[in-house]
RNA sequence: GGCCUGUUCGUCUAGGGGUUAGGACGCAUCCCUUUCACGGAUGAAACACGGGUUCGAUUCCCGUACAGGCUACCA
């Protein structure tokens, strides 16, 4: 049977998509994409108390957002759903039940209260965190402690009892990573991870085998973090499946901030967004910014990302998704953890709105004008402004300050730039400049500056000195494009508006 | 503490037994520009440390240090 690439992202529901989650969907997306193969969402809702109402709604938001739509998921269906572990909790009990039968795993009938006592107890300098494991677990209550009676006569009375794995003593267990290589571990250091709860829900670990096998996934990409347990589900795949069956794995650098591990509360404390799009948690209302709110495009978003930790092996720095798919390899990810460089991402967003065409950006810029309430402004118009000022437009929010003024006269003029240094000589060049405007047959940028400067000079008066009056005039203050190309653009009667509006206004 | 994974300019990285160790962000200086940007030029800035292997190690091996992750009936 022919093995199609079937890539999973696997997120829990609990609130927000980090960097670090948005760069493994990517990964996810860009391989299953390169290689003609499906892109399978999963959602990890196994955590009652953790599942956030409207969290998955704004996952897929996110990756509606970012391009990354997947092709199964709880939202989109698919031939292996459901795509819920919550609707998928009857699967896993017999496949547990099956590893207990084969000696792999055990009941465990410990109560939190047991568990805690055990890590006091067994707390040393040494060993500040005693593990569940087979150095343990014969003095703790479990179906390998105690008497089969016992242990039957439990179960018969329906006491709450979780499942565990029996990691095997001595065993090297070794697996090759597609990023890096070969990794190993010794069994006997891995604790014995509960496979199924007490109320009966899979921890990730039995949840993530039996799906990535039910659903036929072929490639797993997910953070360094997982790694550890990596000999866990390993040893899953052993008992239950073959290892033959097992998916390729790829363990993810970790995405670091200003110090130690990007967190969400890093965003508020440098000012920068952590999370794709803005973010509140309805239990706590915390609230994260997102990238897209702070005025990034998609495109620089999707492109600063892939370049966290992959690069194609040429200088090219700037790419599009579907140059992202032509390119992407594993091979080329890096395996150190990378730390994220706001400035860098602004650097990216900064090119892509420079790169792209003022129609493209139309949307973009017409929903920050509105929030400036500048509403239906002239398409055509709109176009030519964006093309003028896009590339002193770092975020998308900054097209606000710097195309406003095109739509909306300024509220406030910097007049404190020009009142010290005005006289007579620069009123009456002004009058002048006024009647010769008036009388221009054409209104474009070249012959509005050769007009201005003829004016200057037959008033002995340096065009320096009145270039920046004239600005203040148009925009309000010391910032946009080529004045005249302001005017141009402004057009003969708001410009003539603007210039003698301001001139009463300095008396 | 134990286990796992990393380590090239401040940051993201290229490279890989012999290189003037390359690029990008940021920074600095200059040019362009009578605003701010864009653009152009130049500059400062890196192979964590110690052993080994080798004619030769930044590159391979071993240690050490440092960093990060994991060490829950969370994922």
């Amino acid at each position: 049977m022919e093995k199609r690439v079937r890539v999973r992202f696997a997120p829990s529901p609990t609130g927000g998509l980090h960097l670090g989650g948005v760069r493994t969907v990517l990964y996810n997306y860009l391989f299953a994409r390169r290689h003609g193969g499906d892109f399978v969402l999963r959602i990890e809702d196994t955590d009652q108390n953790r599942f956030v109402p409207g969290a998955e709604q704004y996952l897929f938001d996110c990756l509606k957002w970012a391009g990354l739509e997947p092709d199964e998921s709880p939202l989109h269906g698919g031939p292996f759903g459901p795509y819920r572990q919550s609707e998928r909790k009857e699967l896993y009990r017999q496949y547990a039940e099956k590893l207990v039968h084969d000696g792999h795993a055990y009941y465990a009938f410990d109560t939190p209260g047991e568990l805690e006592h055990m890590r006091q107890a067994f707390k040393t300098e040494q060993n500040p965190s005693p593990q569940y494991d087979h150095t343990l677990r014969d003095r703790m209550r479990n179906s390998l402690s105690l008497p089969a009676e016992e242990v039957a006569r439990l179960l018969e009375a329906g006491t709450p009892h979780v499942i565990r794995i029996k990691m095997p003593v001595g065993e090297t267990i070794r697996f090759t990573d597609l990023i890096r290589g070969e990794v190993s571990f010794d069994t006997g250091t891995v604790d014995d991870k509960v496979l199924l709860k007490a109320d009966g829900m899979p921890t990730y670990h039995l949840a993530v085998v039996v799906d990535d096998y039910l659903m036929k996934i072929s490639h797993a990409f997910r953070g360094e973090e997982w790694l550890p347990s990596a000999p866990v589900h390993l040893l899953l795949w052993k008992y239950l499946f073959g290892l033959d069956q097992m998916p390729r794995w790829a363990h993810l650098p970790l995405i670091l901030g200003p110090n130690g591990k990007l967190s969400k509360r890093d965003g508020a404390r440098y000012g920068f967004p952590v999370f794709a799009m803005n973010w509140t948690d309805p239990r706590t209302g915390e609230f994260i910014e997102g990238f897209r709110e702070k005025g990034f495009l998609p495109q620089a978003f999707i492109n600063l990302l892939a370049l966290l930790g992959w690069n194609d092996g040429t200088e090219q720095e700037l790419f599009s998704l579907q140059e992202l798919v032509e390119r992407f390899s594993l091979e080329r990810v890096h395996s150190g953890g990378a730390r994220f460089d706001y400035e860098k991402a602004k650097w990216f967003n900064h090119e892509w709105i420079k790169r792209l065409p003022a129609a493209d950006l139309r949307p973009c810029v017409t929903e920050i004008l509105s929030k400036h309430e500048i509403v239906n402004p002239d398409p055509s118009l709109l176009d030519r402004v964006t093309e003028l000022v896009k590339e002193r437009c770092t975020l998308l929010t900054d097209f606000g300050d710097q195309a406003g003024f095109f739509f909306r006269r300024p509220e406030h003029y910097d007049l404190a730039a020009v009142q010290p240094k005005w006289n007579q000589a620069k009123q009456l060049f002004f009058a002048e400049l006024v009647r010769a405007y008036q009388l221009m047959a054409t209104w474009e940028a070249p012959e509005l500056e050769r007009e201005f400067k003829e004016i200057a000079a037959v008033n002995e008066i340096k065009p320096g000195e009145v270039l920046l009056p004239l600005r203040i005039m148009l925009v309000g203050g010391k910032f946009g494009p080529g004045v005249f190309d302001i005017a141009a653009l402004l057009g003969r009667d708001e410009t003539l508006h603007r210039i003698r509006a301001t001139i009463n206004r300095l008396g």
